[in-house]
DNA sequence: AGCGGTGATGTAAGCGCTTACAGCATGCCG
DNA sequence: CGGCATGCTGTAAGCGCTTACATCACCGCT
């Protein structure tokens, strides 16, 4: 590995001018061509540890997801990314596995690496995680709750996507309604679940749950469920598309029609809802924007001053509505 | 930010055996005792710039995508992560997007912060690449070509496996076929174009090609098309499931039953294949071990000896028959 | 009592870099 | 022609850490 030194020996320098040609300070024509030619050939590239031993930046912000399964995270890191590469910094990505030791471990792991952190935990609670946050770390919480104002949040509203979806159902006239849950402590889940039941009117309309695990397999199962009592209900809302998937499968192989006989809706909006027999309706989820909108606020604590700082913390996702839970579904040929 | 010192006075011991209690060397009980509360009482982590500047260790590897779109990365990385994880290893991810420059910047932009690189890059030819890599920066290619072995290689035998499903396709009596082809340049999809020109016997089947780019838009695109002709093929295989899932949409749209009117296959398994209705047939790629892979051929670099290398650089994909292919499709009621 | 072996600890060097500071030409002014 | 601003360059310190080496206390041995 060359050195500045041996650049600096090549080139007939200090080593000061090697660095200040790295930097884009103030060095003669002819010293940045001898140092550019010297590093060139030495094939030399500057040593980034040491570099942000001495600035104490590091131009990396650490990215803790809980997990890496499906397109939930790679969306939101694309989002990250997509800032992140704008202004020159870079990623550093771990899972934590929803473990509260895991989590302490990565984050301890990222200290002297990394300028700030963005953090997803939909299962910690945000309190029992920040004792594990290095005190001068800044950090910004992705979707958590039950932090004390600590740290800078962005959320997602899933009451709200929540609420919108079943004020679309029962405008259908749908009044038997079933909810197929997320995972038990998943936030999430917990956020969209308490959207349905505020939104429901146990006056006119009856709602129950069966428990899901936002994967198809869990959809399916319930779907499965669902058919083994005889009295269907008018439509089913799955808390994310991938079990609304499962639970289509599930209806279809029984032949029970989607939405002549029933109606179903995911959350989420993943992109191929859209090309599902029927489409899916759905509550769209920037999950991209999630990501950046996070990357901002974390760039609002790092780069103080530099503005833009003023996005909200909460984004309300959209509903979409299309073939799954349309009254009438006029079959869109040629 | 607490150092070495700070706690080294705390605890009344020098910074060396504040070190050793960090790097469990030999230390007495009691220095160690004394060592730990004082780190504790000053919220001290270890700088890791810092350390790997000695060491010349970062226990980090690097992983350098052309992108994060999709379920296919976040699949790549989840394989990598597991890994790493279980050997304390930490990912540094990138993106390139697909262009050289971009990847010669992030490449350089690792130096001194990663012990080694996993680079996949489907478009960018890897010896245009390799004058990028620093020297001494060990590196993986996965799913890449054109190198000159100076990198070891894990990939994909997409070939075999586009050769399998027109094998499965031809056993079933399809004679017309025609393939959805994924972006051009893109390797991934010229290998398993490649396979199916090698698996089809012109003598007995005809094969027809419409343009893709590994969306479900584009599969969309080319099942309208299809569509748009008279004489529709006795099969599609589209070189994705992303695409397969878009062709079904256009064909369901249009009345067009599948299996029974047209077959239709994909490539890659993603997981919900299964679910869609009628459930795709498909290759099955087994990306989270593309990833492990990678990463055990990037650590019989790292750590020589320590055994584990002999995996093969070869995977080789499963063909997955379900109901989008079968000539009989006995609908499974109850 | 004196010796070498052992194990815990401290001292100090140095990893590769940035940067304050000083030094040194050069050019311009009075 | 001396003095001073100006612009480039070099010297050296130090970022926070690990570790070779020296030191020292202590043990059991002859």
């Amino acid at each position: 590995m060359a050195t500045v030194y041996d650049v600096a020996e090549k080139a007939g320098v200090s080593i000061a001018t090697v660095s200040r040609v790295f930097n884009n300070n103030t060095v003669s024509q002819s010293a940045r061509e001898k140092v550019t030619a010297a590093a060139r050939s030495l094939g030399y590239t500057p040593n980034l540890a040491a570099r942000s031993l001495m600035t104490r930046r590091t131009d990396t912000i650490g990215v803790v997801l809980p997990d890496m399964h499906g397109e939930f995270f790679s969306e939101l890191v694309r989002g990250i990314d997509a800032g992140a590469r704008r202004l020159g910094l870079h990623m550093l990505v771990s899972c934590s596995h929803d473990e509260l030791h895991e989590m302490a471990a990565v984050l301890s792991a990222m200290q002297g690496r990394v300028d700030g952190v963005i953090i997803m935990s939909p299962l910690i609670a945000i309190d029992a995680l920040e004792p594990h946050i290095p005190p001068p770390l800044p950090a910004v919480i992705v979707n958590g709750s039950g932090g004390r104002g600590l740290y800078p949040e962005v959320n997602l509203d899933n009451r709200a996507g929540a609420r919108q979806m079943m004020a679309h159902l029962l405008a259908e006239g749908h009044r038997d309604i079933c909810i197929i849950s997320g995972p038990p402590d998943n936030l999430d889940a917990e956020q969209r679940q308490l959207g349905c039941v505020e939104a429901a009117d146990h006056s006119v309309c009856r709602l129950r749950t069966l428990a899901g695990a936002f994967t198809e397999a869990s959809g399916y199962a319930a779907g499965v469920e669902l058919l083994a009592h005889n009295a269907l209900p008018d439509a089913v809302f799955a808390l994310n598309d991938a079990m609304a998937i499962g639970c289509l499968c599930a209806l279809a192989e029984r032949g029970i029609a989607v939405p002549e006989q029933i109606a179903l809706a995911g959350f989420d909006d993943i992109p191929l809802a859209r090309y599902l027999r029927p489409s899916l309706t759905t509550v769209h989820v920037p999950i991209a924007d999630l990501g950046s909108r996070s990357l901002q606020r974390l760039l609002a604590i790092l780069r103080p001053g530099a503005g833009a700082a003023t996005a909200t913390g909460v984004l309300v996702p959209e509903l979409v509505i299309r073939d799954s839970s349309r009254r009438a579904c006029a079959p869109a040929l040629g």
